[in-house]
DNA sequence: GTGGCTGCAAACCATTTGCACAAAT
DNA sequence: ATTTGTGCAAATGGTTTGCAGCCAC
């Protein structure tokens, strides 16, 4: 990762705009997410694989950075239907939240990037006089490799 | 609601077919997400309505039922990120699940019951090799009528 | 020394589960 | 009789909160 120390310095930057600090604390947590970029991780998760930059750290103060980086749009929860939320760096210049293809067989999340919807929203503003400022969508299904497995299997 | 009745006897059907009964806890429960369809009710709120019904009904019962229910693709779940489920009847005969407009402003949700995702998925689909079932999609943003409001506040 | 930040433990709260009893076939 | 369903209370588990101490400016 060589973007990751210049990605660090920027939301330090926009953790002093806010008035806050880039603790150590904070700064493990915001460079797991880097590192486990498309994991999709849940506070849980975070919290085992951060300990080992920052073994001190405790769970709460997890919970207190991600609340943070969300309201600074620096990442966005996102909960798959299982009770748990997960936490998704958002894209640098990234206008509108990425999309997710959730595999019904495997479990396994893709991430989609391109936009999509541009002309989906313009139906909703049109439509429904609806200003859309951000969206969620997952798509649940098959993944390619789960669908090659069950044709293999059909071949028997 | 000239509809309900059958509505209830179609998802009676539905539920002798898995081998299980359409029990008056269970009809309270259809009856109630039929009377306030695009309320998108908790477990709990639908407590407090099913009771009117239904005075001695548990909320694990509710929560049985639920399950059940979605098992069945008679309801769908979805979560609008405050960790509460909310429960919405599928409608009739629709192949995918509807969107939702939810406003950040006056926390309204309304439901889009056109599908708008049909080429979205083509594009998932041949670019992805991922076999969509059904998805999942919300709009965040600013209703039409909060949208009014502020403009008559930014003209005084 | 004031204000933000942290770790810990306790509290919270939506949901699930165990169990003994009831209803239906 | 066996299976399915129910209400209640207790357990669960992810998340939040209260608080005393800590650190930086």
């Amino acid at each position: 990762m060589v973007f990751q120390k210049e990605r660090i310095t920027e939301i330090g930057k926009k953790l002093h705009q806010a008035g806050m600090k880039l603790t150590p604390q904070r700064r493990a947590t915001v460079n797991t997410l880097l590192k486990y970029q498309t994991k999709h991780l849940s506070a849980e998760e975070l919290f085992t694989l951060i300990k080992r930059e920052e073994p001190e750290i405790g769970l709460a103060t997890i919970y207190r950075t991600l609340d943070l980086l969300a309201e600074l749009r620096i990442v966005d929860r996102v909960t798959f239907g299982d009770g748990v939320a997960r936490y998704d760096l958002r894209h640098e210049n990234q206008q509108h939240f990425h999309h997710h293809l959730l595999c019904s067989v495997c479990g396994k999340v893709e991430e989609v990037h391109e936009d999509l919807l541009t002309e989906v929203e313009e139906v909703v503003m049109h439509k429904y006089g609806f200003k859309v400022q951000d969206h969620r969508l997952t798509f649940h299904g098959i993944c390619s490799t789960c669908r090659q497995k069950e044709r293999c299997l059909e071949q028997e």
